[in-house]
Order: C-alpha cells, then structure tokens, then sequence
DNA sequence: CGGCATCCCGATTGATACTG
DNA sequence: CAGTATCAATCGGGATGCCG
C-alpha cells in the first residue's frame, strides 16, 4: 500500500474539493450516470431515478445545466418533449462514475 | 464523444450509488483525501480541512471507522494521540479522488 | 408531459464552550 | 491533545397540488 505524495496534493486550488462540490446532492452523481447512457426525458429519469421527487430532480438538473454540465434540449410538440443530455463538461464525469463503480463492486457489493 | 452501453451500467445492484453513499457529506472525501497522504492526527486534519467544526470531524472520523475506511490507533500517553490512518478498503479509494482531482483540473480551475 | 409553487421535515453542519 | 455537550441554523429533500 504506497502512499500519495504529500507535494502531489494541491490544497489551494483543490480540485477534489470542487469537483466534491459539483458532485454533491444526493441524486447528482446518479442522474449523471442515467445520462452516460444517452439522451433521456425527465419521465425517464423520474423512472429510473426511484424516489426521486419531480421537484428535486428539476432542481438537479437545473444546476447541473447551469454548471454546464447537462443540456436540455426542448421540443416545441403536444404533448411537450423535453430532452436532456451529457455536454462534453459532463461527459468528463464518468471516470469519475466508473472508478465509483468500480470501488463499489469491490467493497460494497456482495454479489459478483 | 462515445456513449457508454447501456447494459453495461448495472442498476439493481448499482455500486456507484453505494458509493456515493459512503462518500456523503460535506468532509468525507477530503478527510480521506488528506489521509491519503498519510497518517495524521485530530489537531492535524482539523487544521488541514480549514472550517470544519471538531464536533462534524469527529462524527465523520468515527463513521469512516465503522466503515471500515479509517483505522483509528490512540496511544496511552500526556498528553494523548490518537492517529488516523486508511485501511485498504480507505486507499482503494483513492482512484476515485484522483479522478476527481483530475476532473476539477481540467474543468474547474483557471489556474494551470 | 414537464414542470413550478408551497409547505414541511429530518439530517447534517456549525458555533461555542467545556472536559479527561 | 482529542475530543464531547449543547444549542442553533441551514439545507436538501419529500409530499402534494396545480398548470400550460
């Protein structure tokens, strides 16, 4: 078991501190994970997000969009349509996603 | 930008949400962060996690223990140490910190 | 369908003081 | 030094109902 570099850990600026501060919430990783998968309407995620309120889920992806993280793409249709997306900012997130999945199959997960 | 396929995202079990879970809370991850560069005392982490309260820090540390993510030695002397350091379950971790302190570099710091 | 407006609650965090 | 005790505040999140 080596250990980090003290000098490689830059706590001015942070970045596990930021990205911390994006990631947090309890449904934002998740929604991002949804999205990985390709493009999806709020029904969508409200289904596969399971407990996940109307209101917190527009929340979410409300400051997700403003961090330019997600786009939202609507469709002037009736019934309304109204899609959302990884942006390029986002989809840089799942390394991030995928050493969590990771982790969690080797610790947290008795299963396989 | 390549899409991941679906079926490779595994929702019942889903280890990215058991492992966010663990990595709830606003200190979690630096706590870890800064163990990730070794062992450390109380006085130490509370001075390197700028803002935190003793109370939070202690709640965090004492959760990260039954975890099984920390390990907490105490030595009998005048005056006291204790020293926190991370378990294999704690260092396995760190790939995720580093994909996050690779994301915050490339997106979320001005700086270099 | 895709939201927004309200009201409400519990958990988390913080400030501060104190102790073995 | 390494916490605990107490109190207060915040905040994400949930329930429900309404609307274009």
């Amino acid at each position: 078991m080596e250990l980090i570099e003290s000098h490689l850990i830059d706590k001015s600026i942070c970045p596990v501190a930021r990205t911390a501060q994006v990631l947090s919430g309890k449904w934002t990783i998740l929604i991002i994970r949804d999205l990985a998968t390709g493009v999806k309407r709020f029904n969508q995620l409200e289904r596969s997000l399971q407990g996940i309120s109307p209101k917190t889920l527009s929340e979410r992806l409300r400051s997700l969009e403003e961090e330019g993280i997600i786009s939202r793409q609507t469709f002037a249709e009736a019934p309304p349509r109204v899609e959302y997306s990884l942006t390029e900012k986002g989809y840089d997130l799942v390394p991030v996603i995928d050493s969590m999945r990771d982790y969690g199959k080797k610790w947290l997960c008795d299963d396989k």
